[in-house]
RNA sequence: GCGGCAUUAGCUCAGUCGGUAGAGCACUGGAUUGUGAUUCCAGGUGUCACCGGUUCGAUCCCGGUAUGUCGCCCCA
């Protein structure tokens, strides 16, 4: 009696063979280019305490109020969350173990699942996966630079600089931004009765949204409104000037938008996201900036940072796009065999030329030579060898070249490697391996 | 969380103005009992997402659920 199917849970995806071959590319590619920036990778759990978000990611944020798998430990009543992001763990685990302090500043990168209940659509899950980068310990704008940089390298990279566009702001210092909330708050109050429902629920939790309003009775209002721009001081200023002349003499092309402001409380001087007119309404690939206070807000020393994540399921789908069908990985050999001493004799001879550096693939289960080399066939690999018990009797294989014309040929076992390396490689090493 | 659209074979999709299902590819067997890809022949290709309602009868109409998708919100 069939049971009934349990699916998946609803936005969390499996990411099948095809798909997670190209994943594997790609992480490649990333973890490459990481390195050749001098950023070593941090691995932190999947759970966390709860209110080390509330704490970090803000208490009226969209993720905090709504979008957090949070529950209790049923075992012992801890109030537990599966991470909506990777900034705030990175920050605990540097604290926690003290990596500043002992080892100086740090450029840390993580890879890994987040997890936000949100209403899925396309490039949009519950779990999604980031990578993410942090910088602990360097003031100047360079490091803000640096990553911006970076990225723009990667997406050249990965042939998507025609898809993505960079957008920055400054948010200036906390005492700053304070100041702007205060005189936005003022302002909004003083004219209360053009507030729609969202700003008017806004209002005291995040006024600085309310200049992001898509509403049309609301743009005179906003438009008027206190600009941050007018409460920021000499030293924010020249920092954001900094960060702009490194990237116009690393030729980034970029635009300066006033409104980005980030769903995250903990940023402030630099923000900037990598933004796309390619995945309908998740526009954002890639998004970061400075987060000068958040060390101390959770407990360590007045730390400077920066960092950035940049969503993979998103980029992956901007680059299937150019890089059009990957290939798949495929075995050198597929092993074809029947009757009981050939099969005995197939298991040693695969072993035998994974010990030479091919990848083989052994057939299991069975079925008559026709359906084998179908098999083999469809494996993709290069090569069929071929063992029946009048070869294993001689120590001998068969062999037939799959991918090309050519006669099938016989030889001994102990030559097998060797010839197939000539063949498959064009490489002939005094050991015979590849 | 709100609104719109969608769900038919393993995959990509037709279709029935309510009368118990189609194409291509893939798959299985045979022509070939030790040989794939090519050719020929024969074929499963399915509770037409799930649950309920209307009806003599529902894949089709209605309601709900699940999932996807588009927009809003927000973000990666």
């Amino acid at each position: 009696m069939a049971q009934k199917l349990i699916h998946g849970v609803r936005g969390m995806h499996d990411i099948l063979p095809d798909d997670a071959e190209r994943w594997e590319l790609f992480e490649e590619i990333v973890r490459g280019w990481l390195r050749s920036y001098g950023y070593r990778p941090i691995r932190t759990p999947i759970l966390e305490f709860t209110p080390l978000f509330v704490r970090s990611v803000g208490e009226h944020t969209d993720i905090v109020e709504k979008e957090m798998y949070a529950f209790e430990d049923r075992l012992n009543g801890d109030s537990l969350v599966l991470r909506p992001e990777g900034t705030a763990p990175c920050v605990r685990a540097v604290l926690e173990h003290n990596l500043i302090n002992s080892s100086g500043p740090q450029r840390l990168y993580y890879n890994g699942p987040m997890f936000r209940h949100e209403r899925p659509q396309k490039g949009r899950q519950r779990q999604f996966h980031q990578f993410g980068v942090e910088a602990f310990g360097y003031t100047g704008p360079d490091i803000d630079a640096e990553h911006i940089v970076m990225l723009a390298r990667l997406w050249r990279d990965l042939g998507l600089e025609e898809d993505i566009t960079l957008e920055l702001n400054t948010l200036g210092s906390s005492d700053e931004r304070a100041a702007h909330r205060q005189a936005l708050i003022a302002y909004f109050e003083a004219h209360r009765d053009q507030l729609d429902e969202d700003a008017q629920r806004r209002l005291h939790s995040n006024p600085l949204r309310i200049l992001d309003t898509k509403n049309p009775a609301m743009q005179a209002l906003v438009e008027a409104a206190p600009k941050l721009a007018e409460f920021l001081g000499v030293e924010s200023l020249a920092h954001f000037e900094g960060v702009q002349t490194l990237l116009r003499e690393a030729a980034i092309p970029f635009r300066v938008n006033p409104r980005l402001v980030r769903g995250l409380d903990y940023y402030n001087r630099t923000v900037f996201e990598w933004v796309t007119d390619k995945l309908g309404a998740q526009a954002t690939v890639c998004g970061g900036g400075r987060y000068d206070g958040l060390v101390e807000q959770l407990g360590g020393k007045p730390t400077p940072a920066c960092g950035f994540g940049m969503g993979v399921e998103r980029l992956m789908l901007l680059w299937e796009v150019s890089q059009g069908d990957a290939a798949r990985s495929v075995p050198d050999v597929y092993l074809v065999h029947q009757g009981d001493a050939a099969s005995r004799f197939a298991f040693r001879l695969a072993e035998q030329l994974r010990e030479d550096g091919f990848a083989v693939v052994l057939h299991c289960g069975g079925g008559n030579f026709k359906n084998q080399m179908k098999k083999a066939d469809a494996s993709g690999a290069a090569v069929a060898v071929i063992v029946g018990d009048d070869e294993a009797a001689a120590e001998e294989a068969s062999f037939k070249l799959l991918r090309e014309g050519g006669e099938q040929r016989r030889l001994p076992a102990a030559q097998l490697g060797e010839t197939l390396a000539a063949l498959l490689y064009n490489v002939e090493e005094e050991d015979g391996s590849v």
